[in-house]
DNA sequence: CTCATTTGGGTTATCGTTTACCCTATAGTT
DNA sequence: AACTATAGGGTAAACGATAACCCAAATGAG
């Protein structure tokens, strides 16, 4: 079917092994009359390396098996395959993915990415949580992307929901916002350390969070679930004490705030600034006016995953936060 | 390093042949006690099938490389994989993607992805365009997603563009609606396809179209183009025709004439109805009301693109288009 | 009881590549 | 001129799984 090293060897007269080093072997000795020929011959024969059989020798394919858990619906998805992708290319690596589907136990997946002798292997969480790694398994993950593992056998790379909570917060305090409300996405464990740290900017500025409500009903965080945030939004215009600030949980909060909002009458950022999480940039840039939110990391979690992966001497496990990034738009 | 196939022979007892026959053979003449022995002792030692030693026998590997090209941004591409995937691994194969960045020739990304020999190859479009595929190549692609190869010697899937806007204008005619507009998606091939159905449909039950007008500047929709759609619909509602149903190009647009309309003071359905295509849920569900919209065949196109991969005797090449879905929610 | 058939399993070659080892010229050194 | 490096390249053995072929024992039919 396809052509081997042996058809070159043939072809040009010399041993399957010298085909290998003209090829191949690029410190392997020999004369640079004899590699030209070879490569030249291989080029119009049209040959591909058989990474299958150059796999079977070394223990290993040049492939990076990524698991996702659950379902791969989110747009994050495709961010966090993109900055794995990247990276794994310049180093000659594809990347394999397959789906963690509620049913399988996480050893039988492992065990199907482990038949491809994958070079390493990696599990990525479609939103912010902590997974438990049976210890059996543990050894078999290079590093788990945009979750906590809770043995901590294994490194893993998160979003610094606090840090990109007091920066945005910081940001707004620096507009000359102080009635800052947060309208959080509850039950997840995103929406709790944001809380954190949205506390803890405005504590240290001496002020007092206006109010944190959910946008959904507590506990149940879901795209499906009815949204509380156009009563939120009505309550608080009741009160007297009209917030300058709404910070949203995601930029889809954030929308369905503008709607609020343009019902009663007010206009974003002069009455009200608006600002989120997330940054859906079809979504946010598309907003009137367009919106100020906060990016979460995911390209740069694949990318990190990967030089982690790819790096000779693996560092200590550890948890590693990396920094949400401020879209300045227009909203606030 | 791993276990393979002789460590459980020697351990067994038996030779390397009895154990590949136990383990992978279903049908390889043995005695039931000596499988089962087999596979008890592979079970014990942890042995994970060799995929790779396996591939350089047959000539392949269980993989199914899929070509993306351009950037993997939309969130589409996750369907088009998801679809891809849930059929690849009830047959035991998984997807592995890689990027056609703009930079790089078609040949150059299809050598890298047969060195893998993969047992298929499919090319991906993350918006429906016209792809023409160097002959040299056209062999190696086993089916196009989501574009038209130009020479006719591949499998196309494509969403049936004509057929979605016949029957979306459709439901609006039957909803009771005659006055209606298309904000559309310009320089797109969806966006022409579409606006044939469009006309075809009205035209067929007798009534003209208000107008066609793009949602950008004309000849170049992007994302990121500054948007005509407020001043449309402006424009619109001046006139002494209002229109009683706008069908837009998609969900994001569709956002857009949300708000307009709420300047306008005019009400969704009860005034106007809105629609549209693509079915982005995260942002048509939030809409107030939920947005009634046209859901593109990613899944589908992804699934039978397995289908037709996996299939046995290749069907001849054509063009297949795939039927969009309906998701009526509450704006029409 | 003999011969044919089936059962259970071993031998060995093979896939394409890499690599440890070996051989032979040629060039350079003394 | 003899000797030693070294360049240039060949041989053959892996890697793990599979498959074509073979052989011995057990089973069945006549």
């Amino acid at each position: 079917m396809a052509i081997s090293l042996s058809d070159i060897a043939e072809r040009a007269g010399v041993s399957v092994k010298t085909v290998s080093g003209a090829l191949h072997g690029g410190s392997a000795r020999m004369s640079d009359d004899t590699r030209q020929k070879v490569k030249a011959i291989a080029e119009e024969l049209g040959y591909v390396t058989n990474l299958a059989a150059r796999g079977v020798r070394q223990g290993w394919l040049p492939l990076v098996g990524v698991i996702s858990d659950g379902l791969i619906t989110s747009p994050f998805a495709t961010e966090i395959v993109r900055g794995l992708d990247g990276a794994a290319r310049s180093a000659g690596m594809a990347v394999f993915a397959v789906n963690h589907s509620s049913g399988q136990s996480i050893g039988s997946v492992i065990d199907e990415v482990q038949q491809f002798r994958p070079r390493a292997v990696a599990y990525a969480a479609m939103y912010h949580k902590d997974v438990d790694l049976p210890p059996a398994v543990a050894g078999s993950v290079g590093v788990m992307i945009n979750c906590r593992e809770a043995s901590g056998r294994v490194t893993s790379l998160v979003p610094d929901e606090e840090g990109g909570a007091r920066e945005i917060v910081r940001y707004l305090l620096a507009a000359g916002r102080r009635r800052i409300a947060f309208i959080n996405l509850p039950g997840i464990l995103a929406g709790t350390l944001r809380e954190k740290g949205f506390r803890a900017a405005l504590e240290g500025a001496g002020i007092n969070p206006l109010v944190v409500v959910p946008a959904v009903r507590r506990s149940v965080y879901s795209d499906r679930a009815p949204s509380l945030v156009a009563g939120h939004v009505e309550a608080l215009l009741a009160t007297g004490q009209r917030p300058d600030a709404i910070l949203c949980g995601n930029d889809r909060v954030a929308m369905e705030v503008y709607a609020a909002l343009a019902r009663a009458g007010l206009r974003i950022p002069d009455d009200v600034a608006v600002a989120s999480f997330d940054n859906q940039v079809e979504l946010a840039s598309r907003l009137d006016p367009p919106l100020t939110t906060m990016a979460l990391p995911h390209r740069a979690m694949g990318r990190l995953a990967m030089e982690i992966l790819l790096a000779g001497e693996p560092e200590p496990p550890r948890l590693r936060k990396l920094p949400f990034h401020l879209v300045e738009r227009a909203s606030v």
